[in-house]
DNA sequence: CAAAGATACATAAGAATCCAATGCATCCAA
DNA sequence: TTGGATGCATTGGATTCTTATGTATCTTTG
């Protein structure tokens, strides 16, 4: 099943910091790998999205970063900052929290975890 | 909680085609009471979002209207067209879907229904 | 060895979606 | 009679994501 993308507006930050959340250090492309990866396909995030808001979080502080070379090639690692760590865990809540009531408001049976 | 407004996009179509799915027709501010009180106040549709999508719903031939005058006040009826019925049972199970997805990807503990 | 595909970064234009603000009008209760 | 609730609607702006494009390196395969 392909989501539209309807649905995943508003999930990508909270998607990013968590991975950051749960590997440290990753660059870009290694998100959008891992996160097809654990999805099994179902969500491939499009670079178009991801590198701004990669950027955006690490404007607001979220994230720092260090650019590794390998051989030639530029690969720029981000990890989450202090307050990086405490939005992600904020995010994820709200988010986890936000499911809850849509179960709730869509009458959805979810298999328990 | 009030949620940050970025996880309501891309669930308020589905939103509302589950509403007209358990209530044949409803007006649009009852739309936005039903769904404050499901979700116990957490979610506060805003009426410049809701009647676009009305609009838009009913433009794409999944909804109805029909026109009723209480008094002298003018309430706009909307009820689910034969292919409304088919988007809302296909919006609700993608969303089902997507949430058992995010709760795999975000490590979420999710309360059997 | 050449070409294609994967890796890896990035930006820009446009579409889509939602919010806040505003407007109009009626009804009811204090 | 006035404020709050009911009920419709539109507009301007912000935010977010997609599609397309661009650059460059590395690896695999025919």
């Amino acid at each position: 099943m392909i989501y539209s993308s309807e649905l995943i507006k508003g999930t990508l930050k909270t998607i990013v910091l968590k991975m950051l959340e749960d590997n440290r250090k990753m660059y870009g492309y290694e998100i959008t790998q891992k996160v097809k990866e654990l999805t099994k396909d179902r969500i491939q995030l499009t670079e178009g999205a991801l590198y701004p808001t990669l950027h955006a979080l690490e404007n607001d502080g979220l994230l720092t970063t260090e650019t590794e070379y390998i051989g030639k090639r530029v690969r720029k690692y981000y990890s989450l900052s202090p307050s990086g760590k405490g939005k992600a865990r904020e995010r994820v809540s709200e988010l986890a929290d936000f499911m809850e009531t849509m179960k709730l408001l869509l009458d959805i049976q979810v298999k328990p975890a």
